[in-house]
DNA sequence: TGCCAGGCCGGGT
DNA sequence: ACCCGGCATGGC
């Protein structure tokens, strides 16, 4: 069977299992980001405080934040953890979506997205994940986040050998999906639920619905 | 109660 | 081109 059909088969083994999942989880595409830079290497709970805090003091706004001082912003989002870093690449991103775009969220996606991905790289304090979290949640750019849940179970489920790189296993998936932002969306989005609920680090998939759709199955 | 979470950077090899 | 230490809070 080619890894085509397994990958849309693997697909629909999570989809049956969680249904719709309607990420990324905010209101609106500036939200997007901002989680985006909070949530790295951080529990998305920690990160829900972070966003909170920043609605309550309606700073979760480009021109408000943009204008903030870093001490405030630090003091906003330290539930998040490493907060003093973070607070740092909010203002990094906010000076260059004023600097580029004029602090308007919607110009900087009319962007050619390969362009604006290259641009995204260049700003300190954005890598690859986030990026591409950027462009395919709040951008819906046709671009596939791979994130450690991504690489923990395409590994245990031997579809990658573990050691690619972050593009290398981008585009593996890439190659045999076709292009469809919500596909890319709901995919990543059920990766992450079947990473948190299943696929710890210790061998434990026994009720997990991609564990059993691929061992009830000749692949 | 430690271990870990939806990474990234900068410096060293 | 990799490898590593640092960054930090709160949940389970």
């Amino acid at each position: 069977m080619s890894s085509k059909k397994n990958l849309i088969r693997i697909y629909r083994a999570l989809q049956r299992h969680f249904g719709d999942l309607q990420w990324w989880p905010a209101e609106e595409p500036f939200e997007v980001i901002v989680g985006a830079i909070l949530t790295q290497n951080t529990n998305w709970k920690n990160v829900e405080r972070a966003i909170q805090n920043l609605k309550k003091e309606k700073h979760l706004v480009p021109e408000k934040l943009y204008r903030a001082r870093v001490g405030r912003i630090e003091a906003l989002i330290r539930p998040s953890g490493y907060y003093r870093i973070k607070a740092r690449r909010l203002k990094t991103f906010l000076e260059f979506l004023f600097n580029e775009y004029g602090g308007q969220v919607e110009s900087m996606f009319l962007e050619d997205w390969r362009t604006l991905r290259s641009k995204l790289l260049a700003v300190n304090g954005i890598g690859e994940e986030t990026a591409d979290s950027i462009l395919l949640y709040a951008g819906h750019k046709p671009v596939f986040v791979i994130d450690q849940y991504t690489r923990r179970i395409f590994t245990r489920h031997g579809l990658i050998d573990g050691n690619e790189n972050y593009e290398e296993i981008q585009m593996f998936i890439m190659n045999r999906l076709p292009v469809d932002v919500p596909l890319y969306n709901q995919y990543h989005a059920l990766i992450v639920n079947t990473g948190k609920q299943f696929c710890k680090k210790t061998p434990l998939c026994a009720d997990c619905p991609l564990g059993r759709m691929m061992r009830t199955t000749t692949g």
